[in-house]
DNA sequence: AAAAAAATCAACCGCTGCACG
DNA sequence: ACGTGCAGCGGTTGATTTTTT
């Protein structure tokens, strides 16, 4: 075969002709582990299967590495508390799963995305917070069908001048971060109020914008579950 | 007990954004 | 300023396992 260099786009990250797929094998595994405990990763995940001796992509490598094989991985089944920060994260900002899965200890962003598509979805489908029907947005979590009043914020550009908070949320607060952790990080939210001791059952976000509402750490998303649950008004 | 259907989840694909020359 | 190569990410696929009929 003639081995004329490909000019036109991007090449392909590895020769897929000559790369294993599929399941990795417990001797892989092993081989990787111990070429990353002794050599690290040298942040180039393209070069490492071949000097790890591995027939694999780099993208396998690392997707292997960085889900199942690095300390730390969590595996087994997911906890009320992991139910409860995922569903309020998926609330606020969507399926951006490495965001949530960072805030779950020892969980990757592909487990996180695997429960809630398999999984939590349906029990949450089943408990009437989202519609049978149609996506599963931002919006209509938020506002889920006993409470109809709330707004639909899926087109909206701007906040609303409050973020109401209601008793009964679904979500327990046993497993979030200290007060301390969270007058950190709510510091870092330009108008966000940090006196903590000042937050009341309604707190104001007036101005706002939904990008700042995305950028909103997990402190405040703190302040909010442990009041209760929430919407728009 | 066997077949079919449903559920699960590991892995791949392709896009995006960033760093660097 | 621009092009290139990379890691990181979310969406999707498909093999395997479990449950139901």
């Amino acid at each position: 075969m003639s081995q004329t260099p490909n000019t036109m786009g991007r090449a392909p990250c590895c020769d897929k002709a000559n790369v294993k797929r599929g399941p990795w094998s417990p001797e892989e595994d092993a081989i990787l582990k111990g070429y990353i405990h002794s050599h690290g990763t040298d942040g180039n995940w393209i070069s490492l299967p071949q000097k790890a001796g591995l027939k694999r992509c780099g993208k396998s490598c690392r997707l292997r590495w960085l889900n199942y094989l690095r300390p730390g991985i969590k595996l087994g089944g997911f906890t009320e508390e992991e139910d409860s920060i995922i569903c309020s994260l998926f609330s606020s900002i969507g399926s951006r799963w490495a965001v949530i899965a960072s805030k779950l200890p020892g969980r990757t962003d592909n487990d996180v995305k695997n429960y809630w598509n398999t999984r939590l979805k349906k029990k949450l489908l089943a408990g009437g917070w989202i519609p049978a029907t149609g996506n599963t947005t931002t919006a209509n979590i938020i506002n889920p069908s006993p409470n109809p009043s709330y707004p639909d914020l899926s087109t909206a550009s701007t906040l609303p001048h409050q973020i109401h908070l209601e008793p009964n949320f679904f979500c327990p607060s046993s497993s979030l971060p200290s007060l301390t952790d969270v007058s950190d990080s709510a510091s870092s939210v330009a108008g966000a109020n940090t006196d903590l001791s000042s937050w009341t059952t309604e707190e104001s976000y007036s101005g706002l914008s939904i990008d700042n509402l995305l950028d909103l750490d997990f402190g405040i998303m703190y302040k909010i579950l442990s009041n209760g649950s929430f919407g728009f008004s």
